[in-house]
DNA sequence: CTGTTAGCGCCTTCAG
DNA sequence: CTGAAGGCGCTAACAG
């Protein structure tokens, strides 16, 4: 492998020289350049990166953290990401939280590896979190709060949203409703939860405790969650599912039970995945502006990336799109 | 930031006993590992891993480039890639090769700034790729073939693929079928259309160059280009989609101007994406090893690593997933 | 414009 | 176990 010496010497000019004329700096004059250029090309001389960027204690390059590199969610999160990032002429690498403290996403937080990160990963811990984050390693955090002015949160109004999805269920005449959970440590799940909650309490409707079902966030989770609602008799009127991937698995149970969506029963979901138009019945979901999250996650980075002062959170609003899987009782 | 230094004088040992007891050198006794230990804790010392892999010169990551990392197809591929990279106890970025040259993706191949990489990314030059691959850097194609022994290939079988699902609506009794087209610049495409083609003479059906279109793989390709073929009217019995995302596409247009499928038209896709189960009809396609094909990806990059000799390349089968979206004519 | 020089932070001898 | 020293490949003053 060539290194900057080689391509100096065969250049015949000072090592700073090839340096200089390899990052295009005015100092040096257009032949120079090309001789050096000219050598670079010969050797096939690539840089070393690390090299670089241990000398300028600088990547430009920036992570986004998930904790399912593979799940359906983050399409259209890392697309926000992706544009903003690029815009400023910065990298971006995606990575895996899955192996919690030692995975990839962990020893890249730990040792700097990038100039900022942005975490939508429940199994990172928040500690980690406060300890990495400071002035010149800024974080976004896309799923909880975080004690640490270096470490931003931007989320979107998870109860807001579950408040008028649980809205709409009652306002087509549904009473009795159930709630298919997400995990119980996932702070979305938690807002989601809440939402349900005020929106039943607003109208004067009674929670049974019954009624709420852990599942995980998986389709698998839903699956199971809906059949043990099935099995315990007495259906509720309308079921909130905590995501959508969740409300597709309960879809699934539903069918296989011979039991109509919606005519015997209503359901909602949350986050408007791409699936949830196709899925039959069309599911009413509440949807998230995950671009904008994205967009607007990199975008804070930057900010503070330039030691500007920027808000500690930001709260994005969600949308009802109402499709077929909910009916008027 | 604290660095090994500073925690070598505040553990009060040598700056190599520091470098030995945090890499678990066994030349250093319990307790001075334990005492730097502490040191390190308390300083909140992390170590700078590109000092690190400079050192090193090695990372112990590899990267898997894709062209959009938010596509559809690939989850279950980074799922295969993830967990034999995990189990093998290195690091898994993704980065996305929009931008071309100056993509994320360039950048860590020209500057080996991982150990290996796993591209499908048609839009990374073969160029590039045969300049970068060398024996410290292996490297694994999936989309193309590239003339360099350290870059080996790891593929589908798409013509068989291709082949298949073309003796499938044959079979049912299609005898004018149309292809909507990928890229013409795509390496999977050209192979499908091999296949299609070659099914076609092994039943001597005569080819009618007006039923092929050009679609590019997106959705929306999909949707003009079956627009186009309805538009021409006298529709073909069949219509072979080279992907799904486009044959999606195409089910739209059908519904938008009323025409049933299958009824009025078969139609089969390839890939096997997610959705393709939940559209509707329900389509029937060819289903890529996906997972199977990321991980054996992996699998080579290590072999290489370990100077061991491998296949140049590999193939793998298909297989063709019988649906709702062909019906016997 | 060019060459010299001093590190970036870490790892690894090697002689005490 | 220590301390010094050399270097990984590159950048960025600072003098010439």
């Amino acid at each position: 492998m060539a290194t900057i010496k080689d391509v100096a010497k065969r250049a015949g000019v000072a090592l700073s020289t090839a340096s200089y004329a390899l990052n295009g700096s005015s100092k040096v004059s257009g032949a120079t350049i090309e001789k050096v250029m000219r050598a670079a090309r010969e050797l096939n001389y690539q840089k070393n990166g690390f090299a670089s960027d241990l000398k300028r204690t600088k990547t430009n390059t920036i992570a986004l953290i998930l904790s399912d590199m593979s799940g359906p969610y983050f399409s259209e999160l890392i697309k926000g990401v992706q544009e903003v990032t690029a815009s400023n002429q910065y990298d971006l690498i995606a990575c895996s939280s899955v192996g919690g403290s030692r995975s990839t996403a962990t020893k890249f937080l730990r040792e700097k590896r990038v100039d900022g990160a942005i975490i939508l990963a429940n199994n990172i811990q928040t500690q980690l979190i406060e300890e990495s984050a400071r002035e010149d390693f800024p974080i976004v955090v896309l799923d909880r709060e975080v004690q640490n002015p270096y470490a931003i949160h931007v989320e979107v109004n998870n109860r807001q949203g579950a408040f008028e999805a649980t809205e709409h269920l009652i306002e087509k005449g549904h009473r009795s409703l159930g709630y298919v959970s997400g995990p119980m440590d996932s702070h979305d799940n938690e807002e989601r939860f809440t939402g349900f909650s005020d929106a039943l309490e607003h109208y004067d409707i009674p929670f049974q405790s019954r009624l709420k079902i852990s599942g995980d966030f998986t389709r698998e989770g839903g699956y199971r969650a809906t059949k043990m609602l099935i099995a315990q008799q007495n259906l509720p009127d309308a079921i909130f599912y905590a995501n959508d991937e969740m409300a597709v698995g309960g879809l699934q149970a539903f069918k296989e039970k011979g039991i109509q969506v919606p005519a015997d029963i209503s359901i909602v979901g949350f986050d408007d995945i791409q699936l949830a138009e196709y899925v039959n019945p069309p599911l009413t979901t509440v949807r998230q502006p995950k671009y904008e999250a994205g967009a607007l996650a990199v975008h804070m980075i930057f900010q503070m990336l330039a030691g500007e002062k920027v808000e500690k959170s930001f709260n994005l609003s969600t949308e009802l799109v109402e499709r077929s899987s909910v009916k008027m009782k």
